[in-house]
DNA sequence: CGAGGTATTGACACACATCAATAGTTGTGG
DNA sequence: CCACAACTATTGATGTGTGTCAATACCTCG
């Protein structure tokens, strides 16, 4: 178990790929290029396992950086083989994990391909928003957002001073409300729509997951 | 075994989640917004399971386009189900092949979050090219590229428009030529230099895959 | 040969970037 | 607990990459 504290970076792009479980805290993984601009690709929550995108390759291909102080353990890929060989059910799980992790990236890739500043905060927002559901299911419908402009603008694929502008104006139009770092979310039927994404339902016990006792 | 001609729709976004094997041909997986943009996600070759992010929903995320003449076949999910049960080896190994795509799409999104439509053209072209250099070695500098302007803008997050004048500056740089479909790579470092990825190298026999014989 | 799809080119509009100055917030040390 | 410094957010002015509309040329295939 260990422990970092704000912008600390815990592998850089390059490193070994190790994955981790993050046990607190909120972490960025992001690439980077040449001229200094970076992307966020996934923004990790309490419980997430990172890094496991880079684990068939020699190098890791993303950073990841704590956006909160977090703390974190490393885990070992002799671990996941382990589970694969031990229990089909669980890994047929971790895989289906992985290809949900798919799905994300493809929203998040069709809505900085195709939507406007204001649709991609709304649906950035929800994302997070969501996922606190998912963590507790009675969340009520604010949190806090620990991340600065800047970094939200490199998860939007955009810049700090217009992610700003695009703050204020969903602000004014009545969707959210802001205090600091605080988010409250006040009219989420129309922050839906402008996301322009469907409410994706997971098929819990499919029949053919491989039994629990094999 | 199933063929589709060009521009046929194999199944779209919200109906069942199948999982198919693309035999011949080249397929869009792509989402779309009610305001009729589309964003291409991924482009499949031959060899490629197509469909498999969705197989943990109730409906399909993504639609799928034959981009030309393709024979496809069905794979049902209890053959899935029973290699993970039968051999944790080939399990780990479609996990593993599951993380390197998500790695596609963090470098997609990437590229379309922070890069001007001349170096996002770059990174896909490469990208073709690599795939089609890992089926056969030996691939010439040289390939056909069976995308309308509409489908590549859709791939890239631009517009027809501004696709065909952003090939036409390549080209004037010389850094490609055109000839109706085919592309030639003529300055092949200086696209990997503007597409701003390295290149991977894959992990292959890591020491904690498990055995073949279980 | 004709027709529908596809590509090119030009003119103009707009979302977002960039630069810059100010104000507000947070953290630190005395 | 205050005071200062560093970071962060806001706001304005202006530039630019890409979008949009439209007209023409070009391929492809029946």
């Amino acid at each position: 178990m260990a422990s970092y504290s704000r912008d600390k970076v815990i592998r850089h792009e390059g490193d070994q790929p190790d994955v981790f479980m993050l046990h607190s805290g909120w972490v960025a993984s992001s690439g980077s290029f040449d001229d200094g601009s970076r992307q966020v690709v996934k923004v990790h929550l309490p419980g997430d396992l990172m890094g496991a995108p880079s684990m068939g390759y020699t190098a890791a291909a993303d950073t990841l950086t704590a956006l909160t102080d977090v703390t974190i353990s490393k885990i070992a890929p002799e671990g996941i083989a382990r589970l694969f060989r031990e229990s089909p059910r669980l890994a047929m799980i971790m895989f289906l994990l992985a290809q949900e992790e798919r799905i994300i990236l493809m929203e998040r890739l069709m809505s900085v391909g195709r939507r406007r500043g204001a649709q991609r905060l709304s649906a950035f927002l929800l994302h997070i928003y969501d996922r606190l559901c998912l963590l507790d299911p009675d969340w009520p419908l604010s949190f806090e957002l620990p991340l600065t402009l800047d970094q939200i603008a490199d998860v939007l694929g955009l810049h700090a001073v217009h992610v700003s502008r695009t703050f204020s104006r969903l602000e004014q139009q009545g969707l959210i409300h802001r205090d600091h770092k605080r988010i409250d979310l006040i009219n989420l039927d129309e922050l839906r729509k402008q996301a322009g994404f469907p409410r994706r339902t997971l098929m819990r016990n499919a029949a053919w997951l491989p039994p629990s006792a094999p």
